[in-house]
RNA sequence: UCCGGCUUAGCUCAGUCGGUAGAGCAGGCGGCUGUUAACCGCCGGGUCGGGGGUUCAAAUCCCUCAGCCGGAGCCA
């Protein structure tokens, strides 16, 4: 007899198989048994005919908690009545493991609660759906950078400073040294960059900012690639590209996981390289225009992403901000050093940020003085500053955050739910 | 870190003017051969977040601590 799973169902149609799985709930009329089994790629109503069954299983099958792992064998049948299309006329039921009570019922929770029990939390459909929309995602992140001729160079996790210097980092021993978990793979993503031209790394990335949003986790997993010989223009090109790309694969792959989440998919659709790009200035000049007070030299607040990506159907790119509010490493304009050749992509609907990157100053004598204006310690970043030494190139790359662009592409309102176990302030367990 | 709000049964919540605790779901028992958050009947279930105060009397008013939720700042 074969194994059949769920979501391939169709294929065992006619034939008897054995089920393994969970029972996710159940409901009976006393001589019939209407079973819910998941077995991790889907769930399927199994019947248990009384009249068909053997009396022992009958009993076991009516009082079989919620959750108790399972074993059924029966024969696949087609019905229209089914949401999936078929179910399982069974013969043989047997409990594996009795559940005991089971805390998450198929009624109302509060967020907290679910929390606690996020490790419980995660069988239930919606996190299925969210988390099978995050691998796709995942997937088409790897596919899109291995197919346009980039590498996958991996960076550390464990790094002796900080690559900016601007957030908060986790420190560690590292006997008897200081160590850091990494916030960002872009410095080593540099120096592989001149290495081997165009470059990805993919992990996960720490940061101990006291942040309590809806936007932000303490540990979180990031895709940044990294090009020598490009520019800020070649680096919105991609950019855009790349994220129209990943969209795209969702919308192909994930149709009935959003519609399990009653996402929107008309935004989406919308999702179309080229993105409008405005310079910083512009932004400015628009946010004013709708009631934003934001002063010059500013960085973006929440509100003002949410004003300035509601002007437009699709993800913008806001280039060339402030220089003083990004990282060292970022080259100046050179027609206007005030202002950087960064770029930000904001996503629609109020999701935000999900993008940054830039152009990288090339120049060793540019970035020491950029290094010692933020304060920073040379002897840091000797290596670094090799990369500048040795064939140093105009070179571009961005990070995306993964669980900005689950939440954003879900169209959830928070980002705990786009990671398995999310790491938040204060919060550690489960 | 700051500003709000919340904390009552396993869960989601109600609880009026301060007078000693309620519902639905979940759980248990019984019924039902097509249920889709099934339905019907019965039953058990409470340190009202902790501590302190006011009062004849506190879930209810006051103080304090904790936890959680939402928002701000910072960022992806």
């Amino acid at each position: 007899m074969d194994k059949a799973v769920v979501d391939r169902i169709a294929q065992f149609e006619g034939q008897e198989v054995l089920l393994q799985g969970w029972l996710a709930a159940k409901r009976s009329s006393g001589k019939i048994h209407f079973l819910q089994v998941r077995d991790g790629t889907g769930t399927i109503q199994c019947v248990l005919v009384k009249a068909n069954a053997v009396e022992d299983e009958f009993a076991a099958a009516d009082r079989c908690p919620q959750e108790s792992s399972v074993e059924v064998v029966g024969v696949v049948r087609k019905d229209a009545r089914s949401p999936i299309g078929f179910e399982v006329d069974a013969s043989r039921f047997r409990v594996v493991s009795a559940a005991e009570p089971y805390p998450i019922s198929p009624k109302d929770h509060g967020t907290a609660f679910l929390m606690e029990h996020r490790h419980l939390w995660l069988r239930s459909r919606r996190q299925h759906a969210i988390l099978r929309v995050r691998a796709t995602i995942i997937r088409a992140i790897r596919d899109y950078f291995d197919n346009n001729g980039f590498l996958l160079v991996d960076t550390p996790i464990l790094t002796p400073a900080a690559c900016e210097g601007t957030t908060t980092l986790f420190e560690l021993d590292y006997f008897g040294e200081k160590a850091y978990l990494t916030q960002s793979g872009q410095l080593y993503n540099e120096a592989t960059a001149a290495a081997f031209g165009k470059v990805y790394c993919f992990g996960p990335t720490f940061r101990a900012e006291k942040s309590k949003t809806r936007r932000h986790l303490m540990e979180f997993w990031m895709v940044e690639p990294e090009m020598a010989f490009a520019d800020l223009v070649e680096n919105m090109r991609v950019a855009e590209e790349f994220l129209a790309y990943v969209v795209g694969r969702v919308l192909d792959e994930r149709r009935t996981e959003l519609a399990v989440l009653e996402r929107d998919i008309k935004p989406l659709e919308g999702v179309q390289a080229p993105f409008p790009r405005i310079h910083y200035r512009d932004a400015v000049a628009q946010l004013r225009t709708h009631g934003s007070d934001i002063p010059d030299g500013d960085d973006f607040g929440g509100d003002d992403e949410t004003i300035l990506t509601k002007l437009y159907d699709r993800p913008i790119i806001v280039h060339h901000y402030p220089t003083a509010v990004k990282a060292f490493y970022m080259k100046r304009d050179p027609d206007d050093p005030t202002h950087c050749l960064s770029m930000d992509v904001l996503a629609p609907e109020g999701y935000g940020e999900v993008i940054g990157g830039g152009q990288r100053e090339e120049s060793l004598e540019v970035l020491r003085a950029a290094i010692a204006a933020h304060k920073l310690p040379e002897e840091a970043f000797g290596w670094y500053l090799d990369l500048r030494r040795f064939g140093s190139v105009p070179h571009a790359g961005f990070g995306l955050g993964v669980e900005r662009t689950v939440a954003w592409i879900c169209g959830l309102p928070h980002i705990r739910e786009t990671i398995p176990f999310p790491r938040m302030l204060e919060k550690i367990t489960p």
